[in-house]
DNA sequence: CGATGTCACTTGAAGTGTCAAGCTAAGTAG
DNA sequence: CTACTTAGCTTGACACTTCAAGTGACATCG
């Protein structure tokens, strides 16, 4: 399940819109930001990639013009990254395929039950595996 | 946690043994066979990956002597992949780190109950996901 | 003011995955 | 026996990820 579920949403993406899971992740996490805009680490931390991965892939948006860069102008070291308007259009697009891809996959296969158990596990999960979980690890609590 | 726990249980076998979960699954399927022998075919399928993957893949595991290939006697179209000796005490010295891992990543954090309910959960999304699973879904196309 | 350090990011090369095309062995039809 | 089809697998080109090294902007210290 572990294997298959990544795989059949990455599929989804790629198939009814030509992007991957991470470029959606990336575009979608612009689109919630204020201005439509973050800077280039933050936006690796919120699509769970590397620094150089994103720089990669947001050259490729660019590229596509979905989104664009431009230095930060109180601090040259940080670069925003900016969606488009063409680049919105592209998430507001391919969101809703994407979110009853999800539903069919997941939600449409559990009652209401074992949604609320599943939601609990992943949390407990996703703790445990994110830095501050590792910090209250020995603590044993969450 | 559909991101990161992939990804942790992939850095801790490239970490511990400097294979992907993708090599380990291969050879685990292998060394769980009869005759430590499998088919590309089937191999693949265990894995849950295409067979140019697996073709490339056991290709670097033959370079590392892990694993090699013949054709199959009875049937020259078949090519069987064969775990050596040395691929063997590879997956036995890699799998209780990994098996360890997914303890702490997992189990060490669920409830006796959680870990029934999410075996549950899997099992049902599992079955939606595989060939199979579309088939016993009521006729709806997709 | 210049040297040094750090932070945020980019780049190029090497490795890996994917897709389409190709190969060989076995089966089938005339 | 020849031609065609199918099954199982391999290959090569291209795209993406990763890793190590590099760049430029700002901060600090003498």
């Amino acid at each position: 399940m572990l294997i298959l579920l990544p795989a059949s949403l990455d599929a989804q993406l790629q198939r009814d819109s030509g992007i991957s899971h991470f470029e959606y992740a990336v575009m979608s996490a612009l689109s919630e930001a204020p201005q439509r805009t973050r800077c280039m680490s933050e936006l690796a931390d919120l699509a769970n990639g590397s620094l150089s991965r994103l720089s990669h892939v947001v050259k490729r948006l660019e590229r596509r013009g979905w989104v664009r860069r431009e230095p930060r102008p109180e601090d040259g070291r940080y670069t925003n990254a900016i969606l488009t308007g063409e680049g919105w259009d592209k998430v507001v697009e391919s969101a809703p395929g994407h979110v009853e891809a999800v539903r069919e996959m997941v939600f449409d296969v559990l009652s209401e039950e074992e949604v609320e158990q599943l939601r609990r596990i992943g949390q407990r999960i996703h703790l445990r595996l994110s830095p501050h979980g590792m910090m209250a690890q020995r603590h044993g609590q969450d």
